[in-house]
DNA sequence: ATGGCTATATGTTATAGA
């Protein structure tokens, strides 16, 4: 079974590029985010005439998160738990059942710039959150996908030019301790496993030629459970996809795992 | 990058992204 995450970077405007992705890449699942979209006006057609079931949380403008699933969906929740003030859409959750059950998670973490400030602590003050739920789905010991747009450079080797990003929410010190401290409850970057060569890339900005200087970082990230890192297969990126029509700023991130 | 591009809203420009 394949499962990607894609940072769509709108659903209108990708309306073109996202289906003739997924009818060439044959995803079973993808966790997308920024569909920028409320619920009902999301384009439930173009995934179920392709044989995809379909659960968004969306929400006017900005942020919002889907899955699409060849599976059923199952026991689906939406929102990141932690604080019932938090209105913006980054955060859902389902099951699906192949030759075992596996708990989806789909994420799209706050960007958390300018640092500091009260959008970086936003950032940290969710990602704190985020580490209370990660533990609570390990203590459940089945396997466990948190896919999604995590807005962390984890390290140097992960972007083209990481002094640039110095001072950047997605590289300063204390947000990559927040991640840490959601890895180290035991899950498994899958791509990190899979090709641990420095340079693997899922975002190049719009700006200043970034894509075509191979300036890019690595910000889209697949985190498995114990009990899902066992079922790992493969992992890569769909790099392709960027030099593609009207592309997004993001590429697919994906696993084949046994499921 | 002092932000050069892209997307969304009901806009004639602002806000957000990373």
């Amino acid at each position: 079974m394949k499962i990607a995450t894609f940072n769509i970077n709108g659903i209108k405007a990708r309306a073109e590029a996202l289906p003739a992705w997924l009818d060439e890449a044959a995803p079973d699942i993808v966790l997308l985010q920024e569909i920028k979209s409320v619920d009902e006006a999301f384009p439930r057609d173009l995934f179920e005439e392709r044989g995809y079931n379909v659960a968004t949380h969306g929400q006017k403008s900005f942020n919002g998160v889907a899955i699409l699933s060849k599976l059923p969906l199952e026991d689906v929740a939406r929102g990141l738990p932690g604080d019932g003030g938090d209105d913006q859409a980054r955060w859902i959750e389902a099951t699906v059942v192949g030759k075992a059950a596996v708990r989806l998670c789909g994420l799209y973490l706050p960007n958390g710039n300018p640092a500091p400030g009260p959008k970086f602590d936003y950032k940290l003050a969710w990602m704190e959150r985020m580490r209370a739920r990660a533990a609570d789905l390990l203590a459940g010991e089945v396997p466990v996908v948190m896919a999604g747009d995590y807005n962390i450079i984890p390290q140097a080797e992960d972007a083209a030019r990481p002094e640039a990003w110095r001072e950047d929410a997605l590289f300063r010190p204390e947000a990559r301790a927040a991640y840490r401290r959601i890895l180290n409850l035991g899950f498994t970057d899958a791509l990190r496993t899979r090709e641990p060569r420095p340079g693997q890339y899922s975002f190049w900005d719009y700006q200043a030629g970034a894509w075509q200087k191979n300036n890019g970082i690595r910000i889209d990230h697949l985190l498995l459970s114990p009990q899902a890192a066992d079922l790992l297969r493969d992992a890569g990126i769909d790099k392709a996809v960027r030099g593609g029509d009207k592309p997004s700023d993001h590429v697919p991130v994906w696993v084949e795992m046994d499921i």
